[in-house]
DNA sequence: CTAGGGTTAG
């Protein structure tokens, strides 16, 4: 092909740059096909004549687009910002959207440009409207994962304001909410679910499905509720996941009752509660069912066989686990038989489970057993696995055996986690071997392990431990600096050690900080400044830490009884422990061991027979 | 949409 030989190009441009410029364009759009234009050169083409529209342009852009001529489309655009370009482009009669989204990407990247809310709407409507959906969400993705503080209103009012495809609105807003959850941006995502409420927007079941279940996972229950109700108000669609959603989540805030309310619900509607429905409400019993939550998990397993549901594996795995941080492994390895002869094959989880139950009940030798049986099997085990066992010996001060199975598994090639690690670190301090404790922090950049807030929590507990408050501060604020932030174990620490000190005050300044970082406190943390006071010799004081939990609404549990009845006990109030230990009672708080000496020891100091109270004496006789 | 390991209190 002579004419484009280099001698002939140059001849052509500059003829062409004596030509008017849609001729040039024209021309250049010709020679573009064969590659061999020179950007420079294109580039002082355009400088030379202003810009036309018209067809001749739009198939020069287009072919540049499409065959990925970036260097030439940068030539060209860069007499005019991106953003203007990228407004000519949407008013081209036959653009395609592939187009406009190819360039939309590039110029975001080659000019550091992040485009405008009303620019990527425009962008979705147009491959909304072609059906190009999975362009649409993964265009989404970044759109959410870059944006920092993005306008929801802003989005609305440009979908509402740039098309009158009600459909394609819903559709672009509806993966929009999608696409906050997947960035792991819940908040926003919930924002976006309220808006659609004002804007009209109709949304599927899908998204509000995942919406749902990001809020579970965040702990946030009144949201949870707040969508559930929603969408019954909105009549969005509902199934069978959205139902088991909403219940796992109540399961989970240990709203039991409501979570049954919810399955009452769902039958309502049509839909019968599924194995994971049950598995739900069953996990909800064993983790927070109260003293009488095994036997209900358990009588939940036999309604949902006599109503044709049948336990699967996770089912199991749930009861085991249950049984066994019940302390009744036993009851686990009957379950644990049961569903072999029901037909179903335990997993690494089943067998991680019992063997964790076992190695914490102290029984280390069945633990080695059913390691070997899930060999047999087939399965290997992990480093759960391991940990159960580097647990079980930690429990039993076996640290040797400990730290010799962790050596093991390094030398295995197991990568080691935080939990191996923590696990060790936390036996070593307890035993207050701080230095062989230190050892393994320090040797956990090696294996690219980073130690969190739990790792931290058991060095201050320790420094603590040992009276070297200042080492525990600096720790704690080492922490900090790595941006861990102190968790409720944190501040329960702190709030203990300082309690154990007879810095009450500051215990209390302290519970307020944990508070405004929105921490909820747990029974550990009133029960700690309830001792803290009990043990200055002031249950007064103490009491109103009790009023202040009760008005949070977390119950006072035994230990709490114990140390207020053990405090006025220390001071001579006999009358006030007694109405505490009737309270108790009434309450339906089952007096441990620990109840039951404080007692005893009161009433022989008194030189009582410790059956005063014959009723309550039989009922603590039983321990 | 459901299941497993470590940390705190008397």
């Amino acid at each position: 092909m002579p004419i484009y030989s280099p001698l002939n190009l140059a001849k052509l441009g500059l003829a062409t740059l004596s030509h008017s410029g849609r001729d040039a364009l024209a021309s250049m759009y010709c020679l573009q096909r064969f590659s061999f234009l020179p950007p420079p050169f294109l580039h002082g083409l355009v400088m030379h004549c202003p810009f036309v529209s018209g067809p001749d342009f739009e198939s020069l852009i287009s072919s540049l687009i499409s065959n990925h001529k970036w260097s030439q489309l940068k030539s060209i655009t860069e007499s005019s910002n991106p953003t203007d370009f990228l407004h000519q482009l949407f008013h081209f009669k036959h653009f395609n959207s592939d187009l406009i989204l190819s360039y939309f990407k590039w110029s975001q990247h080659a000019f550091q440009v992040t485009h405008s809310i009303e620019s990527y709407v425009k962008l979705f409507i147009l491959l909304a409207n072609v059906r190009k959906y999975p362009k649409i969400r993964s265009l989404l993705h970044v759109f959410v994962k870059q944006g920092e503080s993005i306008s929801v209103s802003t989005f609305c009012h440009a979908l509402l304001t740039l098309s009158d495809n009600s459909c394609a609105c819903n559709v672009v807003f509806d993966m929009l909410i999608s696409a906050c959850v997947d960035t792991g941006k819940p908040e926003l995502a919930l924002e976006c679910f309220r808006r659609a409420g004002d804007y009209g927007f109709k949304l599927s079941v899908v998204s509000c499905n995942s919406l749902l279940s990001a809020l579970v996972k965040e702990g946030r229950i009144g949201n949870v509720e707040f969508v559930y109700k929603e969408m019954i108000r909105r009549k969005v669609e509902f199934n069978l996941i959205t139902f088991n959603t909403v219940i796992n989540g109540l399961c989970k805030a240990g709203r039991l009752n409501k979570a049954g309310d919810i399955v009452e619900d769902m039958k309502v509607y049509g839909i019968m509660p599924s194995v994971v429905t049950y598995n739900a409400l069953i996990d909800g019993y064993c983790k927070r069912g109260g003293p009488s939550r095994m036997y209900k998990a358990d009588a939940l397993l036999k309604e949902m066989v006599k109503s044709g549901v049948f336990p699967n594996v996770i089912t199991y795995n749930i009861l085991i686990d249950g049984f066994c941080k019940d302390g009744n492994v036993a009851a686990s390895i009957r379950l644990f038989e049961e569903m072999k002869v029901h037909g179903l094959r335990p997993g690494v989880i089943t067998y991680n489970t019992l063997i964790n139950g076992l190695c914490s009940d102290g029984k280390i030798d069945e633990a080695m057993r059913l390691r070997d049986e899930m060999l047999e099997m087939g399965l290997e085990p992990n480093i759960v696995t391991y940990n159960a066992f580097i647990n079980g010996f930690s429990k039993k001060k076996m640290l040797k055996e400990a730290k010799e199975l962790f050596d093991d598994i390094v030398k295995k090639g197991i990568a080691v986690n935080v939990v191996a690690f923590n696990t060790l670190i936390n036996a070593y301090c307890k035993i207050g071997q701080l230095e062989e404790a230190l050892a393994l922090c320090n040797l956990m950049p090696e294996k690219m392990v980073s130690p969190n807030v739990s790792t931290y929590n058991c060095l201050i507990g320790a420094y603590y431990h040992v009276g070297d408050i200042e080492a525990a501060n600096k720790i704690l604020g080492e922490m900090e600096e790595k941006g861990l932030k102190a968790d409720v174990v944190t501040y329960n620490i702190r709030i203990n050690a300082m309690c154990r000190r007879g810095e009450t005050r500051k215990a209390v300044r302290c519970l307020d900080e944990m508070c405004r970082k929105g921490l909820n406190p747990s029974h550990i943390t009133y029960n700690a400044l309830v001792a803290g006071y009990c043990q200055q010799g002031n249950p007064r004081a103490a009491l109103t830490v009790k009023k202040r939990m009760e008005k949070e609404g977390k119950r006072p549990n035994v230990v709490t009884y114990n140390v207020l009845i053990k405090g006025f006990c220390g001071c001579g109030k006999l009358e006030e422990a007694n109405k505490f230990l009737n309270e108790m009672l009434e309450k339906g708080l089952i007096p441990n061991r620990i109840t039951y000496d404080i007692i005893k020891e009161e009433m022989m100091e008194k030189g009582f027979a410790p059956d005063i109270d014959g009723h309550l004496y039989n009922d603590l006789a039983k321990f």
